[in-house]
DNA sequence: ACCTGAACACCGTTCAAGT
DNA sequence: ACCTGAACACCGTTCAAGT
């Protein structure tokens, strides 16, 4: 909303989403209305079905934004305070300087818990099933990357031996689900007097022992 | 829906529910109306409010029926196979006759998940934290329950050695999120082609492998 | 006690019309 | 291209009134 409420500047779609992510976390999808926006925006209720052919749309549209940011913490947690600007390519090949996997596998569950209890609201539009099926395609892409992210750094762990043998891709599903599982059970209460830190913590130490080499 | 139209006798209440049961599984909650269920049923739309103050409130009902029913499962899986018809008293010791404590929670793993994906419109309403203040109490008070009944399990377990020491409670939290988890990756499509049957396998035997004495 | 009918204040969505 | 205003068909919720 500048000065002049002129939103003929083609920035329409970006102030809607931006109020639209504002709404989202302070009331929830329940609270989140295209009227609303409009409402907030200065604008008449018509107007933004210009940008967002359905509610849904918006609604995929703030799911998309939070995947992407979500994706950047969990690569920034997977390389961790490891500096990357060394003279070899993208990779994060295991060198002896690097932070053992084990402990970077931790830092990226916790960045993952972090996400998901400091955005309740926008992680459920992340991974509810019902979106319109144009953009579903994209959302389920996004959601492979971060599994991506997360297998990458168990194949990492394989070849140092810290890793069990196995598609890392499926481990990556098992490791997803259980700081995921573990977030939406803090988000329902039901963790009562354990501390969210705490319960993390004895997850990843379970899950990184289930992890291990058997035998 | 009698032969005669009349709701009269004080069963509006429950025909409300087993209709809302039926357009939850059917259309999801967005297309869950209380005027809805009213045209379907042949009473005015203002007869629901007697029953239900909110739909709020109809929605809380709906996930208190569910948490009952997965309840029954989970306790019928933690038991499996094993007749309770022994002379001593409810609680399930483990004598040698008893299938391993690792069989059955893998298979109260496996009842979650294939709950779970049987009711993923209701599963959202147990999980969901935005419950009116009353019945949240209740609502935690079942998902509580659930966790008890991993929690026994496990503290079997620790007795025969097949588990970890610990709290039990916590350790249980730990279990819950990955079935949870894996269940809600499973219905956002993010499995691709993996049968969602071996996802679960892979997590159940990373998980009890994790739950297992250290060392 | 239980339900009806009207009323109110909201929605999303569409569509001619304006600039 | 982008937005407006009116219109339509839905909502949830409340409240006097009926039986």
């Amino acid at each position: 909303m500048t000065a002049d409420g002129s939103y003929h500047h083609g920035n329409l779609r970006a102030a809607l989403l931006e109020r639209a992510e504002a709404v989202l976390t302070a009331s929830g999808v329940e609270g989140l209305s295209l009227r609303g926006l409009a409402r907030d925006l200065g604008v008449s209720h018509a107007a933004p079905s210009r940008h967002f052919r359905d509610r849904r749309a918006l609604l995929d549209a703030l799911a998309v934004s939070g995947f992407t940011t979500l994706n950047a913490r969990l690569r920034s947690a997977a390389t961790d305070g490891t500096a990357e600007a060394d003279g070899t390519d993208g990779t994060a090949e295991a060198d002896g300087t690097a932070e053992p996997v084990e402990a970077r596998l931790a830092e990226l569950g916790r960045a993952y818990v972090d996400f998901a209890v400091g955005h309740t609201a926008l992680l459920d539009l992340m991974f509810t099933a019902k979106h319109a099926d144009d953009s579903s395609a994209e959302l389920r892409e996004l959601g492979h990357e971060s599994l991506l992210i997360v297998a990458r750094l168990l194949e990492a762990g394989q070849r140092t031996g810290a890793v069990r043998p196995g598609d890392p891709v499926r481990l990556a599903q098992v490791a997803f689900s259980t700081v995921h599982g573990l977030a939406l059970l803090a988000v329902a209460s039901l963790l009562d007097d354990t501390p969210l830190s705490e319960a993390t913590e004895l997850a990843l130490e379970v899950l990184l022992a289930g992890l291990r080499p058997g035998r």
